[in-house]
DNA sequence: CAGTGAGCGAGCTTCCGCTTGACTT
């Protein structure tokens, strides 16, 4: 009969964790929280009323929260409740971060152990690390708890007290949120600069070129001393930023013609050896983005089959913000990639590597294969496919690359030179060789775009080349691109916006919410999206700014480390003078035709209106309505007003 | 008398982060 209960949040970390600690112990999970701030429409009747009737928090009390269990806990809870009743000891052993401490909190408020508590902290699963975290015991951290219960307030605060304000000001079912708001600015931010973006074209010329039976190409790069323009010399509003000749199409195509069958000669090889080093092991965001790149997975997808391959005991787990591995997988890495690769692909000495994100928490260990000897993905082809094993073998890649050892490159650049009509013309070509693969052996960056590295013959000095072949081309600047799922995320994690756990969910949020659709793999803001971001940047600046949540998340480290008060925090926060109730109360009464209108050019206005969007057209004084289907969006309007 | 309309009140929408498994397509 099992004596001590220990409580972890995931179910397939409690059978693992049974595993190392015997008989004695029995391991449950919480399965993720299991209490929450209630709905305020579910409260009890006579709270409705009261002071917790529009947030659940008594914000006159201190931010007092008004708890209640999860929906769909209850059964977890009782489960939780009849184990600890034959038990003699509990442990807490959810995650060592702020959530984590916040679930054993919550724990121990609802299952009121009458026997003794220890808090478990670990954050790797080996026998090792759990024999000894069982051993090494701490009491619950208050400061963290608080530090967590400030961020879940302030969420309900901001999404709760401005959401309102959209229903009233702009349309009923809007959202606004401290993760949601920015991460919509950004893609209509990238919107916005998409119909600013004016094009600019130049003309290039290629000279075809072969020696040693190696076929390569040689770009004009300048005409007598000056250089060509590139897709770089121009800014966004199509002017020349650097002192450069562009050539028309025209201007290209003639001298393109006359240059068939010229000599070029070789005035300079230059060779310059470059290393690369490997990438560090997955973090959540990573994993996402490369699952995308590499498998063309979305986001949810790529989640959906990890959290399959973490259940079936094949990886770790999968939602983490450390690229961190525990000393047993670095040796495992090393040990697959000496027998797969050679002892020399190795890198000298263990590679370390630490989270990037500046609000990293890390409880977790890097994304990689699971145990002591990682299996190579050959050996679980019969049990896995299609997704999960591509998966799996994207991770087992990434991990043994991350212990090899760089890769020694070398980029050749060849400057031919010939003058003609007068004038002195300069051609370039590079190639790159591999001179040691090191970990591009394992997890090769290159071998997924579309053109090979180019590849240079021996040249030298003095030689002499024939064009064969000399083709002008054309070209036009684009437009910034916009956000796919997985840039989003990487640029969401870069700002610190938002949680392993919720990276996914939050695209999800902005699309049913209507802000954004996706359209192939990108991000394409809906007008609502215009109309709610330009409201929030006229009126809660604060709020979608990108440094809002860093620097709450600063605060909250300080209310961690007990150097700062949850309710005088709180208090500055929403009853300051410049705080969240103030700016509210003092909106006033705004035009709401104005707050709908979106002046796309002279004469010509958006209007977002409750019967979705519509054009205002004015033309010789006369105000016409122009329908526009809701399926079209920003850019493809633009084109459209351009052909009519 | 029947139809209209002003005025009022009630109910609905909403946040983020931690988990999995039960749903539907």
């Amino acid at each position: 009969m099992a004596k001590k209960l220990v409580i972890v949040e995931s179910p397939a970390k409690a059978k693992t964790i049974s595993k190392y600690l015997g008989s004695d112990f029995e391991v449950l999970a919480s399965v993720g929280h299991i209490r929450d701030l209630a709905e305020p429409k579910e409260l009890p009747a006579d709270k409705k009323k009261g002071p917790l009737g529009k947030f659940s928090i008594d914000v006159d009390n201190d931010f007092e929260p008004f708890y209640t269990i999860s929906a769909g806990k209850s059964k977890t809870v009782s489960e939780l409740k009849s184990a600890l009743k034959g038990a003699e000891e509990l442990y807490l052993a959810t995650d060592e971060d702020r959530e984590g401490e916040a679930i054993a909190w919550h724990l121990l408020e609802v299952l009121k152990p009458k026997v003794p508590v220890h808090r478990m902290v670990f954050n790797e699963i080996t026998k090792d690390a759990i024999q000894e975290a069982v051993s090494n015991t701490r009491s619950i951290n208050d400061n963290l708890v608080e530090a967590q219960e400030t961020r879940r307030v302030v969420d309900r605060l901001v999404g709760y007290e401005i959401s309102p304000v959209l229903w009233r000001k702009i349309n009923r079912g809007l959202s606004a949120g401290r993760v949601q708001s920015p991460a919509m600015r950004m893609i209509v931010e990238r919107e916005r600069e998409r119909m600013a973006f004016t094009e600019a074209s130049y003309s290039s010329i290629t000279a075809q070129l072969q020696e040693d039976s190696v076929e390569f190409e040689a770009k004009l790069s300048s005409i007598a001393g000056e250089k060509l323009a590139g897709s770089k010399s121009f800014d966004e509003s199509g002017n020349l930023v650097q002192k450069v000749r562009v050539l028309a199409p025209a201007e290209a195509e003639a001298l393109a013609a006359s240059l068939v069958g010229a000599s070029l000669e070789v005035m300079s090889v230059e060779a310059k050896p470059t290393t690369r080093k490997p990438y560090a092991p997955f973090t959540t965001s990573t994993l996402q983005q490369e699952a995308s790149r590499k498998l063309g997975m979305s986001a949810k997808q790529a989640m959906d089959t990890a959290q399959q391959l973490y259940q079936e005991g094949y990886i770790t787990y999968m939602r983490t913000d450390s690229p961190n591995l525990s000393q047993q997988a670095i040796s495992a890495s090393i040990s697959a990639a000496k027998e797969l690769f050679g002892a020399d692909s190795v890198h000298d000495s263990p590679r370390l590597y630490g989270a990037k994100s500046k609000n990293a928490q890390e409880a977790h260990e890097a994304i990689r294969p699971s145990g002591e000897s990682f299996k190579h993905p050959s050996e679980l082809a019969s049990l896995l496919h299609g997704r999960s094993l591509a998966l799996y073998e994207l991770i087992w890649r990434r991990t043994v690359a991350s212990q090899m050892a760089d890769a020694k490159l070398s980029t050749t650049t060849a400057k031919f030179s010939i003058t003609h009509q007068g004038e002195e013309l300069e051609f370039s070509a590079s190639g790159t060789t591999v001179l040691f693969k090191g970990f591009l052996a394992a997890y090769d960056e290159t071998s997924d775009t579309k053109e090979p590295e180019a590849k240079l013959p021996k040249l030298d000095v003095g030689q002499k080349l024939t064009a064969k072949e000399v083709l002008p081309k054309n070209h036009s600047t684009q437009p910034p691109a916009r956000y796919t799922e997985a840039s989003l995320v990487k640029a969401l994690e870069e700002q610190g916006i938002g949680r392993p756990s919720t990276y996914a969910a939050i695209i999800s949020t902005i699309i049913s919410k209507g802000y954004v659709v996706k359209r192939g793999n990108a991000l394409v803001p809906e007008w609502i999206s215009f109309t709610v971001t330009r409201f929030l940047e006229q009126n809660f600046g604060n709020l979608v700014d990108y440094e809002f949540t860093a620097k709450m998340e600063n605060d909250l480290d300080r209310i961690a480390l007990g150097e700062l008060d949850r309710s005088g925090w709180l208090k500055n926060f929403y009853f300051g003078d410049e705080g969240l109730q103030a700016v509210v109360n003092s909106l006033g009464e705004s035009d709401p035709r104005a707050i709908n209108t979106f002046e796309l050019a002279e004469g010509i206005a958006l209007r977002t209106g409750k019967f979705g969007p519509y054009l205002e057209v004015m033309e010789n004084d006369e105000r016409r309505i122009v329908n526009i289907p809701e399926a079209l969006t920003p850019d493809e309007l633009t084109l459209k007003r351009l052909r009519s």
